[in-house]
This record gives C-alpha cells, sequence and structure tokens, in this order.
DNA sequence: ATCCTACAATGGACTTTGTCTAAGTCAAGG
DNA sequence: CCTTGACTTAGACAAAGTCCATTGTAGGAT
C-alpha cells in the first residue's frame, strides 16, 4: 500500500490528499469496489471530495496497472487492486459476493489457432458464477 | 429462426410486428449487438416501434432462454442469439469486433475445491481479448 | 520560507444505458 | 367481429460515467 504510493511517486505522480484516500479506500484483499462505493467511502476520510475525482484517480490507477478493471456485475465498473497476481473471479449470482480465485491451468492454451480467426489473443478474463454459502442457505 | 418464432407461439407468445422484428434483427453468425443497435435496425423495419418494446423483447428472450446476454464490452449489454450452443467470446480490443470461440477443455474443471469457498458453482464466462486481423495491419 | 506554475480537484451540466408508467392498441380466442 | 388482457408507446426518470471551465495546490525554483 505505501509500496504503491511510493511506486505512483517514482512515476511522477503528484501525491494529493485526495489520491492518497482512494489509494487507501483500494486496499485489501478480496476488495472489488464500485467507483459510487469508493467515493462513499473516501468522502469518510475526506468530505470534499468529489465523484468526478474518484473517477479521474481511478482511472489513472487502471493505466498505470495499478488497479483491474473488472465486470463481474452487469452494472457498475468495479475496481480490484489486486492487480500484481493473476486471477479469475467467482461471484454469487444472488448477493453479489466477489472472490478472488486461481484456477489450475492455462485458459488462454485452451483456444486452438481455428478458433483464433487471425486474432492476436493477449489476455483472457474468466468469470466463475454461483451461489455463495450464505445465500445458499437462506 | 422461423423455428424460433414457433417455439416462442407454443410457449404463449403473443406473435407482434414488434416481436418479429426484433427476432428477425439477431438472426445470423457473430451477431452481437447492443440494444440501441437493435433497436436502430429494427426501426428501419417498422418505424414506429420504441426503444421500450426492444428492451421488453430482448429481456423476454433472455429469460426464455432464446438469446444471451454477454457484456464483452464496459459499456452495453450485447444480445447473442446464438443460445443453444455453449461458446466463449473473443474480442478485439481495439475495435470491438467480437467472434464466438469453442476452446478446447472445460473451464468449469479447472476451478479447485480449495479455489471455490463454498460456493456452489454453476456457470463459467471467459472473454478473450486480443487486437483482431485488421486492427494489427492498420 | 515564499512564490510560481503546471498539474489536480471541483461541481454542475451533459451523455449513455436502461427502467418505469399511464394510456392507447391489437392478436387471437369465442 | 367483439372482447379482453397482453402488448406497445412516448416520455419521464434513474444510474453510471464523462466533460469542462474554474479554482486550488504540490512541490520544485528562488
Amino acid at each position: 500500500m505505501s509500496d504503491l504510493l511510493e511506486r505512483l511517486r517514482e512515476r511522477g505522480w503528484r501525491l494529493t490528499a485526495q489520491r492518497r484516500v482512494v489509494a487507501e479506500v483500494l486496499d485489501g484483499d478480496h476488495v472489488h469496489l464500485t467507483a459510487d462505493e469508493v467515493h462513499a467511502r473516501a468522502v469518510q476520510r475526506l468530505p470534499e471530495i468529489s465523484r468526478a475525482t474518484v473517477y479521474n484517480t481511478l482511472g489513472e490507477l487502471v493505466s498505470l496497472g495499478e488497479v483491474l478493471e473488472v465486470s463481474t456485475d452487469r452494472r457498475a465498473k468495479r475496481y480490484d487492486p489486486n492487480a500484481h497476481q493473476p486471477h479469475q473471479h467467482l461471484v454469487c449470482a444472488q448477493c453479489g459476493a466477489i472472490r478472488d480465485v486461481h484456477p489450475s491451468g492455462n485458459p488462454l492454451a485452451d483456444l486452438p489457432d481455428t478458433e483464433r480467426f487471425g486474432f492476436t489473443v493477449s489476455d483472457v478474463e474468466v468469470t466463475y458464477r454461483g451461489t455463495c454459502p450464505n445465500c445458499a442457505s437462506a
């Protein structure tokens, strides 16, 4: 986390209170907040922070490769700070809970050349869907 | 296609001009239109069709399992009429072109029990990203 | 320590995507 | 060919996100 701020400073990022707060809010495991959720939490620490700034900062963090944008949900994009370890997502279809997961094997290798239509394939995104233990017992 | 209309009638669907037009617009291979694109094309055949009807009809087709909703793009949902053959998607990061693809292997099987967090996993959605031949040569 | 200035933040208007509703229309069975 | 409940319509509304002109400030320069 402070590593993150360190790394960003080295890349010429101007360190403002707003950016620090956004970075802090995103810290943790299995964190997948929407922009609005990030904003709501940021406001608790820095009441005057604006929505536009949160969007800008998230966008910058994504461009810098420090945060991933995921669309596990069909509504808002979510922001995943776990950008340095490849992983996929497991989503509860009922409550929307999200966990980072690490499938065995490499799904990229599962796409035969005959199925590539001349594309240069560089990335694959996998979303598992199901029911979480909480929702199953309810 | 006319099979589709047939099947829907059998399920008690009232067959209106609007619904027929939406179904026609969705016909074909590698078709992945957004709701707005479906509306734009539907209007060419039936000028008075409203946006709400297109949304309603697409929603019904999805509920009936005749069309899939996919979010390969981070903006609008896309509608895929190829619902009866399991497949995944390959997307060009530049131009947004989408192809249906059939990876070997079963990605569901690649998620070990230890990575399931007690979830009952029922479905998996895979999106490959890359550059299409057109964009690569440009 | 203070000044400068380019970069960042603000808030409000705007856009896109999608949903809802009240009123009008029509497919299809009787 | 009448009736009726399902379907469609237009437009208001909502949620998520972008844009822009203005104001503020981090951090190097003095």
